[in-house]
DNA sequence: CAAATTAATCAGGGGGCCTTATGATATATT
DNA sequence: AATATATCATAAGGCCCCCTGATTAATTTG
């Protein structure tokens, strides 16, 4: 039977390093303010982006769809990224209901440049400590896996399918 | 020399557990809608609430400055909890360019209500994992603490202040 | 007292999301 | 063919998080 306290302590610790993380994140925006881009990637215009990066040439609602937003904030993002040529909108000949999005050069390079990087704070760590925490992560992320699976099964499978994708750079 | 595979690999897994944690979260909100009180704490509304809660009483200048945000998005935040009854707003009498902030009892119940539980994904931990990835969370922080106060040492402090406030509940 | 500083507000903008309505196109039914 | 229904996208409106710039009111300083 586990240990109430270190539950909590390690609780605490990983509410901290959201914090800091979240307050690192925001410094490191403002700081390297690369013309207000700052898509995190996992969300809004960024989850976009990474999407097509994956399969260029999706329709809206292809977009919508396997990433759990509404067909009204996918055409929101979309036209922002429009406005910013990061994408293009075409209409579909085969069904001209649809509307094909398509990355541009730019879009495509904006997309990729959150480069594979490991991040400064796993710098310190000795190898044991990385596999150590691969291997409690994994355990964390098995279980969250779980929690959304059961309260919704639908995201849980669009999920799944965006994860692998977005995670191919970082294992194999 | 560490091993970069390694690191790559906790690297990968890391950035899983967040993209998970984060629609885990959002699937929470959307299910557990209590009325759209979603304040995350870290943020907005829930951020002032919880600095009003360990000290009540400061001016918008004061929760500008300790909460690193602009004196107009707090006003923004103060007005909008204002509307909730969640806090008032009263012209300072020694200072009458300031105005205080004050939780109101409605406040301070909703500001105390975070409760600092466990979450899941930690329970099926065993208590040598959970001690091991205290250890490296300790370290990650330590590292991030580190790149925030090179970068930005103003907020350094800041930041540092509201952090150990807000964790007082989670390492006694 | 005039000037400089400080606290707060107004106006406006950029992100992230959703709901409700509507219009347009496609497909199924009669 | 003609009508009904289902599907894709848009428009409009809301709420949340946050910032920059300009302006007003009160206090401190020279």
């Amino acid at each position: 039977m586990p240990n109430l306290v270190k539950q909590k302590n390690a609780a605490g610790k990983l509410i901290e390093f959201n914090m800091v993380k979240h307050t690192a994140d925001e410094i490191y925006h403002r700081t390297h303010a690369d013309k207000g881009e700052h898509q995190s990637l996992f969300q809004g215009q960024g989850k976009i982006l990474l999407a097509l990066s994956q399969t260029d040439g999706l329709s809206q609602k292809d977009l919508a769809t396997s990433l759990n937003l509404t067909a009204q904030s996918t055409a929101e993002f979309v036209n922002k990224l429009v406005k910013k040529h990061l994408v293009t909108k075409e209409k579909s000949t085969t069904d001209r209901r649809k509307t094909i999005i398509r990355l541009t050069d730019a879009g495509r390079k904006s997309a990729g440049k959150e480069s594979a990087k490991v991040p400064a704070y796993l710098k310190g760590l000795s190898d044991t400590e990385l596999d150590q925490l691969a291997t409690i992560l994994t355990k964390m992320n098995d279980s969250l896996y779980d929690e959304i699976s059961t309260a919704n099964p639908t995201w849980y499978s669009n999920f799944r399918n965006s994860i692998t994708d977005r995670l191919r750079d970082w294992f194999l």
